[in-house]
DNA sequence: AATTATTTTTAGGTAAATCTAAAAATAATT
DNA sequence: AATTATTTTTAGATTTACCTAAAAATAATT
């Protein structure tokens, strides 16, 4: 079976939004995809009748073994090309997430096993989140979020929690990036602003709200 | 302005249907893209109000110079891609047109400059037709159908006249590819098959229908 | 428990791109 | 020139993905 565009982005969507627990509102999907409650209630009953999701009227959404395949096939093809624009073509990370965008809906299953071998099957894409494997497999996230890491830990930068060119300038500008070594020396309940040192250099403070941007990985 | 993919396969087509003199008919159209006249004629209504072409009621159809230069960024784009599909991917150029034809709708300007930087600014893709710059300007091709190379001229293999696998099949089991050097020592006119030279080889015959679908380049 | 607020669905409609069938224009033949 | 054939356009429907407004269901407050 195939599926439009707009059917693909639904089910991205739906997988980002569904946690373990819970499912997913009609609300919250139309917030996300930028549409109308109503139009959602349309589309769920589509994608239930081609068995890529569970809904019943009130009840919200879940989506079925085969939906969730069909998502990961998506985000694998997102990021893969997150990671071919970074890498290969030297766009910064805050530039590619709309082309990708457009690029994870071509259809093509041989350009993306091509696309990963020429790529050397990267793990994780430009913003640290993982990439499925051709069975739909992503490694384990074991990075924390900043502002949780203990004091006096060791940790490199994974990942960042915005994609936004803001966060960007902002860590060009304090020199950190993915792969950063760092710790955290103090932590201000005040402001809930930490104090951290990189390497040699002397320890700088950095706000809450940038601490929640980044995730690590203890090392 | 923004145009939707079916805009654009409708400007793609109509700019490789007319050649230097008369218009494209709406027949023509309507088979090249395998839809009924009737949409034909729609389609046309709704392109010449964004003024991408001149087109008068039975009169046939011409694009303006707007639309040209849609079409050849298009084509660009085209190109480009199935460059990077054989360069880098290894695909077999059988293989990368349908690819092709979803990938030359992505419609960041910046990701095809920096495509177009990290292939080096390719001039010919990988059946042999030019490729058009930034500014829509392509190399002229001075290759010639391989049935009219003069006898005893050396020439250089560089295009191809079809797409299909069923002729790479043949090019690969006679060694013949992009780039070969050959020269024509024997036309036959029983059958127009002619008799070609590669190199050290021994001269072997190839039928007329080959000799149509290889284009060259005299060295 | 009754009322009020929120969420979700239904009903009905629009725009894009397609189709078939019939009408109109143009081209080719007698 | 008249007839016939072909091409092209119009008329009217269909499908997909939207929308707004109203109705129905669920959740939250009094
Ligand atoms: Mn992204
Ligand atoms: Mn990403
Ligand atoms: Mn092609
Ligand atoms: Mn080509």
């Amino acid at each position: 079976m195939s599926f439009s565009i707009t059917e693909e982005n639904y089910i991205k969507a739906i997988f980002h939004l569904q946690q373990a627990e819970g499912n997913v509102s009609t609300n919250e999907l139309a917030a996300e995809l930028h549409t109308k409650a109503a139009s959602v209630t349309d589309m769920l009953k589509k994608l239930k009748a081609k068995k890529l999701l569970s809904y019943e009227k009130y009840k919200g959404v879940r989506l079925s073994n085969e939906g969730k395949k069909l998502a990961l096939a998506i985000v694998r093809k997102h990021r893969l090309w997150e990671y071919f624009l970074v890498d290969k073509l030297q766009f910064g990370w805050d530039e590619v997430h709309e082309v990708a965008e457009e690029l994870e809906h071509i259809s093509s299953k041989k350009l993306v096993e091509k696309l990963d071998a020429f790529l050397g099957y990267p793990k994780f894409d430009p913003h640290g989140d993982p990439i499925p494997d051709s069975h739909g497999k992503m490694a384990v996230q074991v990075q924390v979020n900043l502002i949780d890491l203990p004091v006096n830990r060791l940790a490199e930068v994974s990942g960042v929690g915005s994609q936004s060119t803001e966060l960007l300038e902002l860590l060009k500008h304090k020199h950190i990036g993915i792969g950063t070594r760092l710790e955290i020396k103090r932590k201000f309940s005040f402001d809930h602003s930490i104090e951290i040192k990189i390497r040699n250099q002397n320890p700088f403070t950095i706000s809450q709200q940038l601490a929640q941007a980044l995730f690590v990985k203890p090392v």
